[in-house]
DNA sequence: ACTATGGTTGGAAACGTTTCGAAAACGAGG
DNA sequence: CCTCGTTTTCGAAACGTTTCCAACCATAGT
């Protein structure tokens, strides 16, 4: 248990304790085969020796990179970035990456600031949720980063590789459903237009109206941020002005806003109003009962973002970037009923 | 948008086009108060036209510092590490430093791994909740770390900073509150005792039925393990056999289980049973209604934490490790009754 | 005995930055 | 015009590895 010294043991050191150059030394720890038995055990315990564990820094500078993959997210309390982490965590460690995630709190200039963090020498590569799709500055950044990326969720109009969700198609799907049950004062609340998964929803949301000629609803649809707060004051006003017959929360975090209202109000699921929510969450499989939910499959997201990760850190070759597109899927639970009326 | 060059621009070619030498080069960048403002200017427009930027991997060799710090759980999808990271975050931030988190998914293996790769270079310093409290390996590498480390409601002997959480007062208080209501049949559910979190609960719960005389119901506890799977196991069996009148499900993740089996066989909460969770998660505030719960400021156990890791890093000079202990504080909600028999 | 041959090893260069001592430039005072 | 003291700049060394090339050493083949 010695304090720590302030010089600390490099490769010279054991070099000489084992009196071999550091060529060899070097090659010890790299290439034990290239290097004669008795030669290495020599190495090997002087190395025991001194404590000698190689400086990663020095390395890091040497070889031309980290074996480190980043993952950014706005928001880690988002159950589903913690669960896409793990999923690509578990991918890339077996491949000998570590990887590490970055929380930006949101924010062009977080984002900004971890992008150019990553950029240069700390990461091998990057997995990202970036939330401001449009900022110039951001996309200027994304532009020209120099090492491989993947994107989730987002579309921007560069060449970079993205997992994308189909949620036009499972909102259509979702729709459909409680048009089908009788429903058309249907609430939509999701995230801004300006971010792909709140302009895919509200397009899904659309389109199935009119798929039935009816009239969309448009004075029910809330489309403007995915947080908890505005989740809960939307579904206030809507449940007390508009009266819509069902709502559909569509984000996990605005699903924790609409809750705190319906309990609050003591609002009866699906007796006074229908609901539908998106991805399995805790709060979404055990509310009062199983919710109705447009359901994906986040391990899979995680696995394919990182393979495609991989891919591009594997071959330097250039190749056009792929995006690829994964459904959803409309789990039936207990917070959808029929209109009466 | 020009395609990655292979050979990138290094400080010299910026020397260079400034007809400048590397040394003024660096001074630009690090200390632009020390070049004459004609240098700088010129140094400026190099590094512009040039577009250089610096390598990180070469300043973090050359420096002997990241400005990073790490951030080790075995579980992010428990948002209480989420919530706590981000409060690290927001401190670390606003001093300059970068922090980064890193999953273990549990497992001597991944935390002595996590514990490594950080070891040398990668990060200055370390604030981790370490699971294999009592693997000798994981021990020595702890004590053989060099670089400032926080332990997140652990101890163990070594000479560590730490943020504690006074577990046993809160259980204490929380059975107290359950004994005044006139139960008697308390099962609680929570981590294993070799892990600080469920010694100190099983503790306080213990020594809460002493001060009053009781028994202690020693079958009504179940401390092993802090996973949903096991708060449902224990759940089932308790419910069906032994019966409470109360369940403290001691453990955010250990909650979701247990309301998973109160989901499934109908059981009325607090009418057929009394329930008391630990720690404010969307789940524990809004499942029926919120629940009575042991919470803490999980913030400011980040933030101290934070602080700590700061004064450490600040100031080299050795100090005997600092353990602080935070406080829990019980919230009444809806979720307990008292026995009516 | 002498040369190929193939596996090992030594030593130095390189990675891109920061830093340090010395040299140069500058401005002011005599 | 010279000297002195301050700023500013130069150039090289250093950080701890990896990697490359040349040198070395056996052994086997002739």
């Amino acid at each position: 248990m010695k304090k720590a010294t302030g010089r600390s043991i490099t490769i010279r050191d054991v070099a000489r304790a084992a009196s071999v150059s550091v060529g060899t030394v070097s090659r010890s720890l790299n290439a034990p085969d290239s290097v004669r038995p008795a030669t290495l055990s020599k190495v090997r315990s002087a190395i025991e020796a001194l404590g000698f564990r190689p400086d990663s820094r020095a390395q890091i500078m040497r070889r031309r990179h980290t074996m480190t993959v980043g993952f950014v997210v706005d928001d880690i309390g988002n159950p589903l970035h913690a669960a896409t982490f793990k999923a690509v965590s578990a991918v890339m460690r077996e491949r000998g990456f570590s990887p590490y995630l970055v929380n930006t709190s949101g924010g062009a200039d977080n984002e900004a600031a971890a992008i150019d963090m990553l950029q240069h020498g700390r990461a091998d590569g990057v997995i990202m949720t970036i939330n401001s799709e449009q900022d110039p500055g951001t996309l200027k950044r994304l532009a020209e980063l120099r090492i491989p990326s993947v994107l989730l969720d987002r579309a921007i109009p560069l060449d970079i590789d993205a997992v994308l969700t189909d949620h036009a198609i499972g909102m259509r799907q979702a729709t459909d459903y409680l048009i089908g049950l009788g429903h058309r004062r249907i609430a939509l609340i999701t995230g801004g237009r300006d971010i792909r998964p709140g302009r895919e929803r509200v397009r899904g949301f659309v389109e199935a109206f009119q798929k039935h000629g009816l009239d969309v609803p448009a004075d029910l649809i809330r489309a403007q941020s995915l947080s908890a707060d505005y989740g809960f004051r939307e579904a206030s006003t809507l449940l007390q002005r508009e009266k819509p017959t069902a709502i559909i929360a569509a984000g996990n975090r605005i699903l924790v806003g609409v809750l705190r209202v319906i309990q609050q109000n003591r609002v009866s699921i699906p007796g006074d109003v229908s609901l539908i929510a998106c991805d399995q969450t805790d709060l979404a499989l055990l509310y009062p009962g199983p919710i109705t939910l447009i359901d994906r499959d986040i391990e899979e997201i995680g696995r394919t973002a990182a393979h495609l990760l991989l891919e591009r850190l594997a071959s330097s070759e250039e190749r056009p970037a792929q995006r690829i597109s994964l459904p959803t899927r409309l789990i039936l639970g207990g917070s959808c009923a029929p209109v009466t009326a």
